[in-house]
DNA sequence: CATGAATGAGATTTCATTCAT
DNA sequence: GATGAATGAAATCTCATTCAT
């Protein structure tokens, strides 16, 4: 069409001016008024397009989540043999952290509402849930062909998770602890040394 | 002396609050007059002995941070053998996350201000720097006694740290995941299994 | 014309809705997009048809009036023996109150006006004025036909008027007061022999 | 005491700016910053001792109808014979109009909540039966003793206080359209005439 | 030391009105 | 004629912080 779709243009536009403005203010310290003035747009706007502030705030969360989940699912795409698959996954995973830390920060933004915001929460746990299943469906395949050790998937893939989470964290807060890139390998390799058949 | 710190009571006072109003209402969802109420006190008096509420909030942490610190340091006190002792400090840390959930909760939503202000960062990052230390020490004790490998003990360190914050993100997220005595039982086997000598 | 006007239909149509609104939500809480909701129209076609919000206030405000009017108009219509036509007079006021209850309440709600916006005093005053000046001339009618002794029939139209409203009011309050049929009844023979020769 | 109750005297001065507001601006046209301006006092103050809007619509509605039954009241304190005592009642409260204008005002204003608000509609409610029940009780004792005629107390009063409300309501829509006075004088002995034995 | 009344900045939200299409 | 996106003013309410007592 010539017109193009300016509720969902403009509804884009201002939840990407929110990570903007949680980046910059945190998930807390930032105002309506700061989402106007990043998006260019008027108050009132904001309130025409989202019902209320945790309404726009939902909205953050699903876009974030949705675009890691759609990255590390094209750079796996290609790929086909159990291990290597996984070590993209890994590779991929701990990537984004770097590549895009201010999604990272946003996430993390959002983990403080696990006690105040059930629907938050609800949220969050389907992300990781995904998340979790496509790489718990990786390492159930290489375990079908042999190539993994008779490992419970669920638990492992919660496990790698669980390690780019928290090396993430500790980097983040003070970067000069460790050379990314090197923990990351080590890591790495240590994650898929736990579950090949050696 | 005889006579008890009236003000160093206080500010305890004060801050065991403060933990309670965060546990409950958010880290940013209480207000001061939460904390006058709950420590039973006026809303004066917190200034008078807190600077701002920004000052109240690094007193938190490093109650909170002092606190954890302090637990997993007697349990692991009178264990002698490297193995056992890595074996206490990985249990110690995960058990904290369950037994004293708030405390988990109030740490993770400090987390939040990673971008938002330098001095929460740093003080984090200290508390994570001598967690991991303490890790460290034992791991590098292991590799001269030879019943652990040639392995970097900061990185080993890290990676044990990483993987109890992980784990434990999850499980608060949705505690119907997995069970929690299970998956810290294999990812301590994993971990000790990557360091020691096989 | 055979082509209807569209103007005045449409005009119509909003302030319909309007009084809707107005029943619904109240004189002051109700938006005009409620009326646009309502009416099936978009929100600029109002202003379009309408000034502004007074002034679709004023046409909800003549309607209202206006029906009451045509209403009680209608019902002394073929009444012609002066005692009779008041008796009819007083019973359609007090009928409007029960039967068409919200345009009651919506007349009322015009009346907190009174010291904000002159222009709604003067078309109410002149509304009363036209309903008494009805009243009156029955009453004027019974009294040169000598059925009705020498009162002043303005006087004796409003304290009528008056008793209509008041009585009207501490029912709206609370209908269990006391039976609404009743207090008619006792009402309006006291009103009657006051004025009528004993 | 020589310490005046602050809070008590700041919440009286606050509700008396806000009946000021209401007969000024109407009870849906001002703000609490008007009441803030008119009071003296900041915006914030009001919330510190009001929970909010409706809260303090409340304490000026308990005020203006407290204040207008002890008024009348005390008028009939000093008076023992009912028919003396009813032309009391019925002086002080059509003088109540004329006197206080602004109070019943204010009363009328809150007349459009009946639709709205339920507290509002209960608390307008129980005035009226208070005011109702201090004029049966006048003509209960008449008709005991034998000067007034076996009518229904409640249903008297009713018309009573109606008359007084409606035929203020007129006057207040348009001054000109009769002499108060005048009109008072025809209505309070039709009033009494339609219950004293003849 | 301790209180709590008071302040004022700022946050979210609502909504009449305008105007390009 | 008709739409609905956009604006911006204004309203209610919260709360850290101050300060007289």
């Amino acid at each position: 069409m010539s017109k193009p779709d300016v509720a969902a243009e403009r509804k884009d536009q201002i939840v990407r001016a929110t990570v903007d403005c949680i980046t910059k203010h945190g998930y807390h310290n930032f105002s309506m008024q700061d989402v106007a003035r990043t998006a260019g747009v008027s108050k009132g706007i904001i309130h025409y397009y989202f019902l209320n502030k945790d309404d726009l705030m939902m909205s953050v969360l699903d876009k974030v989540a949705g675009d890691i989940e759609t990255i590390i699912a094209s750079d796996m795409e290609s790929i086909t043999n159990p291990i290597d698959k996984l070590k993209v996954f890994i590779a991929a995973a701990f990537d984004i952290v770097r590549s895009t830390k201010e999604y990272y920060q946003v996430n993390m933004d959002f983990w403080t509402q696990i006690n105040q915001k059930k629907e938050v929460r609800q949220v969050i746990s389907r992300h990781y849930a995904k998340f979790r299943d496509s790489c718990a469906k990786v390492i159930e395949e290489g375990v079908n062909q042999g190539v993994f050790r008779q490992v419970n998937p669920q638990h492992q893939a919660s496990l790698i998770i669980a390690t780019v989470d928290g090396v993430s964290l500790q980097w983040l807060f003070d970067e000069t602890v460790y050379d990314y890139a090197e923990i990351v390998k080590t890591a790495g390799a240590q994650l898929l040394d736990s579950i090949v058949v050696r």
